[in-house]
DNA sequence: TCGAATTGCGATCACCGTTCGCAATCAAGA
DNA sequence: TCTTGATTGCGAACGGTGATCGCAATTCGA
């Protein structure tokens, strides 16, 4: 009845929920978790507008075409992704209470964001929902069990952290951009902002960042930032 | 010795730095606001990706590379949009203190992005710097004015505070989409979730989505988020 | 062995952002 | 007043994108 539509019968339009290969017909060259990789390897080096289904497909050795055998859009292909690299944190559960447990988690993410800067940005964009991402948001409630708060309260308080922690990434990293060789974007960037702070606009912003930055480690400031969110939202040190 | 390049001799590369006529050369038909206050309104009713160089420029009756007369990139037409509706603050301070102050902003940034759907996603991914944001970034710094607390601490606390409600307006759209009248799509998307709680894996998750979601307005729960932010980063409820 | 379903993919479509070159316009200087 | 030179508007084009189509080749179950 249908032409070459793409992809093969059974698609029930959930990456998760299809089959990756059905019993019948030539057996696939490639698979979703190469294309993933392939994929992985050249948003970290190249930054996530790099990844194209052209230039996916080429790096593998496959046609362009062909890509849509194992994923139905570019974007099903930027969900692999991020639920591949979701599979980088390490979820066995110590006996801590529920406080440095989620910190742990947060941390974990933060150098999960640092080691795939492309990550930050679609983290606080879409939600991931593969395997690997419940299994994360599944840990971050088990370590909250032991609090006395509902459970959409509590999903809402992972979603906060999750939040908070790619924004203060976004941060580091785009300061660590800013800083780097190219002088002249990030120079020519600001310049605007200096002239208007000299012109006597803006007093409080000037005054904000005279202040020299004593704030020292980003770590540290990043266990704060954490640290503050969960004690404004009742979770304690010891569990109650 | 230059050929058509696009803009005129007076290109500082800052949109803010770039006046926008020159004194000679015949009169421009059209303006930053006016192509700003354009591709506002095609966001605002068909969404960011609608917003494209060929859409703006046919919509004001103008040519497609004409619009590069006026803006250097599509960024910087991004850059032009977000500090347009960055404008519809209400930034007039009345007596109230830092933490009252604060809250009023953010529920005023909540209302924007509500407004104008597409804004959320693009503050949590790049910052905007133009006129009107930085207004706006002044006026929070003002609010924090009689807090002991160092500048660039303040300059974090009102980032974060930016940040968390940009992540919880998203939140908010998200889930006002997927109940929207597109059955087929949100229900298929939500498939393979249900399907894995009832198979037993990620029994937090479950356990937490059975609890009713007792939680009731939206904008209560907004409100208490910001709130246990500033709590635990020390902005008290009177002046110290 | 045969049929049905699947794979790989070249060609193609409809866009996209951006650049080029040129005619038309306008203000200032001669 | 006329000329000059920068600026505007823009059709055409370039290289790239995601996605679809149709077909030959492959493979498994019946």
């Amino acid at each position: 009845m249908k032409g070459g539509a793409g992809l093969p019968a059974h698609d029930p339009t959930d990456v998760w929920r299809r089959p990756e290969r059905s019993p019948v017909g030539p057996k696939p060259e490639h698979s979703r978790n190469g294309i993933a990789t392939a994929a992985l390897r050249i948003a970290d080096q190249e930054g996530l507008a790099a990844v194209s289904i052209r230039r996916v497909a080429a790096s593998i050795g496959a046609g362009a075409a062909s890509l849509y055998r194992y994923v139905k859009s570019h974007d099903e292909l930027v969900e692999l992704m991020m639920d591949a690299v979701a599979g980088e944190y390490q979820l066995e559960a110590d006996g801590e209470h529920p406080r440095g447990r989620l910190l742990d988690l947060a941390h974990q993410g933060r150098d999960i964001m640092h080691r795939h800067p492309w990550l930050a940005p679609l983290l606080l964009t879409r939600p991931s929902m593969g395997p690997n991402s419940l299994r994360f948001l599944d840990a971050a409630l088990a370590a909250l069990a032991p609090v006395d708060l509902s459970g959409p309260a509590k999903l809402q308080i992972v979603a906060m952290m999750s939040a908070i922690t790619s924004a203060f990434v976004q941060n580091e990293l785009a300061s660590l951009t800013s800083s780097g060789p190219d002088e002249n974007a990030s120079a020519n960037r600001g310049q605007y902002i200096i002239d208007a702070l000299q012109a006597g606009e803006y007093p409080h912003l000037a005054a904000a960042m005279a202040g020299h930055s004593a704030t020292g480690d980003a770590d540290e400031q990043f266990t704060s930032a954490i640290t503050n969110y969960l004690t404004g939202a009742g979770i304690p040190i010891q569990l109650s």
